[in-house]
DNA sequence: TTAAAACTTGGCTAATTTGCCAAATAGCCA
DNA sequence: TGGCTATTTGGCAAATTAGCCAAGTTTTAA
C-alpha cells in the first residue's frame, strides 16, 4: 500500500473497512473503551486470527489504533466522533418505503 | 434481500455501498445536482451496465433515489446531509503517521 | 531455558464482488 | 408499426475478500 492515499483513496479505505458487519461491531464496542483481541474475539465468536485480520483492515484504515502492554495488544478508536459518525450513517438512509423509484420528496431524512 | 434489515445491516449496506471507489465518485458527483445514468457513465468511464449495477446498489442501500423522465433515469442523493457525512468520513481518519501504534493521543483527528 | 499465553502472518479454499458482453425492456418519434 | 435511444438484467470469467488452520513472533514467568 502507498504511503500516501489520496482523501479519496482514504475516505474509500474507511468506508470499505466499516462496510463489513463484524468490522462494524468490533468498532461499536470500542466505542465503550479499548478492548483487547481475545476480548473482541469472544464478542465476535470468529477464530482469533480471523479477527485479528479484520482488526489490522481497521488499523490500516486509521478507524483503530493499538498499543501493546504485556501480552495482550488493546485497540481502541482513532478518534471520538465515531458516535456522530453512526449517526450520519443512520440519516444517509432509505426512506420509509423500498429502494423505488422517487415519488414524494425525501421524508423522514434527514 | 429481507424488507426490513435491521439497524446494524442498514448501516453495513450503506458503508459497503459508499466503500467503493466508481460508486464514491458517482455519489460525490450527484452533491451537484441530478444526473442520468449516460451522464455518470461518462463521468466513470465504465461500461453502462456496470453503471447501472453500481447505481442499483447504491439505490437499494438507501444512499440514491432515482427518477425516470422519458428515456432517462436520474439519479439524486437520497438526503440532503451527505457532505456533513464526507465531513464525518474525513473525520474518523488516520493519523498524520501511519498505521502503527499509538504514540502520542490522536492528534489532527476530531 | 522452557513453557505458555496472546497475537500475527502465511497459505489455502470458498464465497463474494467486479466488470464486461449480449440480450431484454421501456419510452419516444417518424 | 418499426426503429432508435437509454437503461436494466442475465450470465460469465477474473479479481478480491473472508475465514479457517497451522506456523511464527513476542512477552511473561516459572
Amino acid at each position: 500500500m502507498p504511503a500516501i492515499l489520496s482523501n479519496q483513496s482514504k475516505r474509500v479505505s474507511v468506508l470499505k473497512a466499516l462496510g463489513h458487519p463484524t468490522r462494524l461491531l468490533i468498532t461499536e464496542a470500542l466505542m465503550h473503551g479499548e478492548l483487547c483481541v481475545c476480548d473482541l474475539r469472544d464478542l465476535v465468536g470468529d477464530d482469533i486470527s480471523t479477527v485479528s485480520k479484520h482488526l489490522s483492515i481497521l488499523r490500516a484504515a486509521g478507524v483503530l489504533v493499538s498499543q501493546k502492554r504485556g501480552l495482550n495488544v488493546f485497540y481502541s478508536l482513532a478518534c471520538d466522533c465515531f458516535g456522530e459518525f453512526l449517526r450520519c450513517v443512520d440519516q444517509v438512509c432509505p426512506p420509509s418505503g423500498s429502494s423505488s423509484l422517487k415519488i414524494s420528496p425525501p421524508d423522514n431524512c434527514c
